[in-house]
DNA sequence: CCAAAAGTGTTGGCGTTACACCCATGG
DNA sequence: CCATGGGTGTAACGCCAACACTTTTGG
């Protein structure tokens, strides 16, 4: 039986949700994926397939799901373990590779079922953990996280509330640092709480409103 | 590469989170699990070591996590699918096979953090989601889920409020019949909602209190 | 001085928690 | 009539959502 990894890695690009697939093979596009190599682990397998798809192997990465075809006359039976990772930046044209994430081309195989996964994993877990705050890169304002969180949510949020809610849980603190760009205020810089880089609900829901 | 899948059957008896447990190899214990078949999808694997261990395959079943272990000097690598499933009913002495959940026997390979991951993941899914109600057999009375959760959540819950919200939910329905057990007042019976048989969170969290 | 993004507090409503007594029955 | 588990309502509190203006800067 054959053995796969599939990674599903999403980025924010032109405030779109994005996910980035490998070049066509024959026409259709796919997922990034390989082979685990006889002496690695599922993780290991995903974060090389990781590194050589974005070139950095240091994303935030997590299981998905592991995803089965039975075999089918004359081919053997494949499996799938789906990965998710999330690449930091928002940066406008680097976007090569990259396409909607919620309205993606056509994928080969069952892969257009594991990005719906991923899609659908994202979404909730933007309403009870911080993992949404990997899409930034370090040092970022208080309004970038808000646009992050509103692209994957797909509404708009308080700003009022937004602010009070992520400072009060801790998983970001200011740097000394001032972001000063055109005829603005400048905006307070944040990064990662090194502590919680990210975090599970405690308890509740954090963006209900 | 072996792949195997590995489902770990929760029940409560007598008062307590059970799983069942196949009988030792070698002394040690190991969670049922099997190799698929070649022509056999990963949940139907599942769902048929879940028949060959409990007698019955119709239980809720929903994949858990995928294990791998890298291959070491001698031995090729492995991969273990784990499943996690609810066996119903409290029945007192049937208790063959099950063992305690949260102190479990010393078990084969990484059966116990298989174990440990799935004992976490109905903790949380009980604050979110009605699964627990598989545990029980229908009819059941409201005295009985709560015993449920309280059991899973291990600490005891308001009867009161218990009742508003687990009634509000609609994930059960009320049933002509009344059960009468000793010098009791009759307490009214209870079914699964055909309709939502069980139910993920629409928003909120279920059990806080 | 104007435009634009950053930044900041308060209040009303709702949902959640806490809490104690009556009901129905069999023996 | 008593013991036991079934069944029920309300009030206080705290959290959440709604809401608008001031600050800072560059041009």
């Amino acid at each position: 039986m054959q053995v796969r990894v599939e990674v599903v890695v999403f980025a924010i690009r032109a405030g779109k949700l994005r996910v980035l697939l490998a070049p066509p093979e024959g026409g259709v596009r796919a997922l990034p994926g390989g082979i685990p190599g006889g002496d690695e682990s599922l993780d290991a397998a995903a974060r090389r397939v990781l590194g050589e798809a974005t070139g950095n192997d240091d994303l935030y990465l997590e299981q998905l799901y592991t995803f089965s075809e039975p075999r089918r006359a004359g081919a053997g039976g494949r499996i799938s373990v789906a990965y998710f990772a999330i690449a930091p930046g928002a940066g406008g044209q680097d976007a090569a590779g990259f396409s909607p994430a919620r309205r993606p081309p056509r994928l080969v195989r069952d892969h257009g079922r594991i990005l719906a996964l991923g899609v659908e994993r994202l979404r909730t877990k933007t309403e009870y953990s911080t993992v949404p705050l990997r899409f930034l890169e370090e040092p970022f304002t208080l309004s970038e996280v808000q646009a992050v969180y509103e692209v994957l949510l797909d509404r708009p949020l308080d700003k009022r509330n937004f602010r009070r809610k992520m400072l009060a849980l801790e998983a970001i603190e200011e740097t000394a640092g001032r972001r000063r760009v055109g005829a603005h205020r400048p905006a307070r810089l944040f990064r990662l709480s090194p502590a919680r880089p990210y975090l599970l609900k405690e308890r509740g829901i954090l963006f209900p409103f």
